[in-house]
DNA sequence: GTCTATACTTGGATAGAC
DNA sequence: GTCTATCCAAGTATAGAC
């Protein structure tokens, strides 16, 4: 009520509107390269979604790019805490598929894949973008290793095949998945797939159960 | 040398040469997308790569976006015939496997998935391309789910997981692992997984030869 | 059929008012 | 810190010369 008559003398009010601005361009850019993919996310499009003026993007950020890199570090970190919490609770095989479906369902439904997936595609359009994309998408495959790690570590699946192949092969399952489903709105065919990885993976738990966990020859 | 004084009477000197042009147009969208990505391959990018002018985009494709479509059918049907010959040879998993890292081998060498994958991920941003780049993509599927029937058809794995599930989720692997190595620049993380596939696949098959074929309970 | 020239639109980026 | 106004580069598309 008494908003317009006390000017505060600290600059705490003044960042703090600089930091909702900011959030609200990285939300818009993350919206806009959902919906009209990185060739689509201009600093117009994203400012008028913003329901911001447009010279605030290089005020906050410096150019488009930097943007949007924020805007896929925001989805990064929201994911990374998001799944990190999932399969902390997790410690067999089988419950990890099941995350692994929970994890696909949510990323298609909050379209956060999408973003990962626009900001590579789009990465080799501008100088020096691709470096960054990447360091921000490798963290995904040690994240995933860790959870494969984790859970089949002690399994004779181990031995078989190394978890970092197998993190890195995932992550391009999740990205190559996302793609055919956003391309194909169907979003039922990626999600049957994981089911039956799941069964794929619980009847292989049982084979293997028969079969020493290692040899020495 | 007698090019000047001799007119031709019948179009069919015109029609070549006008064939000529496109082509030289659809290869130049090829190898822009490769380099630069959907966002990069605008008219000026692609005539100056062909070392014409800029118009003629327009006059013979009407738009960027269907000489970009161009190009993907360009690309597709290549893949199409290259492959189709490599799949007829193969009759045992262990040879599709050998076929199937090959075949992502010429792909990466040939930048040819790198073009699926920005006009995939470029759609979006073209009101009413999501729908044309759709049914170019889905006959990969239907490609992916023959040559895995005519190999695995009667494998104990077929019963285990649908053809057209396994199909989608190979060409989504493709896709995906497309991305990272491009992305990361190191194609060889990509083909040792292929490697590590093949030796799942002759392990499993071992395995599979000492248990019954099919239940009837 | 191809090239030059040009109209028009969109987008990146900055300057200055508020 | 935000908004208005503006500049300039790049992009789509067309018209007309060759």
């Amino acid at each position: 009520m008494a908003k317009s008559g006390s000017p505060s003398k600290v600059a705490t009010a003044g960042t703090k509107r600089s930091a909702n601005t900011r959030q609200l361009l990285v939300n818009a850019a993350i919206e806009t390269l959902k919906d009209h993919g990185f060739a689509g996310a201009s600093a117009r499009a994203i400012s008028e979604r913003a329901g911001l003026n447009q010279g605030l993007v290089f005020y906050h950020f410096g150019s488009v790019a930097n943007l949007l890199l924020a805007a896929l570090d925001a989805v990064s970190g929201d994911r990374m805490v998001r799944f990190s919490a999932a399969v902390e609770s997790v410690s067999s095989p089988t419950e990890l598929m099941d995350v692994a479906a929970q994890i696909f369902r949510e990323d298609i439904d909050t379209g956060h894949v999408t973003v990962l997936v626009e900001m590579i595609a789009g990465a080799s359009s501008t100088p020096g973008l691709s470096a960054e994309v990447a360091t921000r998408i490798g963290p995904w495959i040690t994240f995933t290793k860790g959870a494969i790690d984790k859970t089949f570590g002690d399994s004779p699946f181990a031995s078989l095949l190394p978890a970092d192949d197998v993190a890195y092969t995932i992550v391009a399952l999740f990205l190559g998945l996302e793609m055919l489903t956003h391309l194909d709105g169907d979003r039922e065919h990626a999600l049957t797939i994981f089911g039956r990885a799941q069964q794929l993976v619980t009847m292989l738990g049982a084979v293997s159960a028969f079969a020493p966990p290692k040899e020495t020859s």
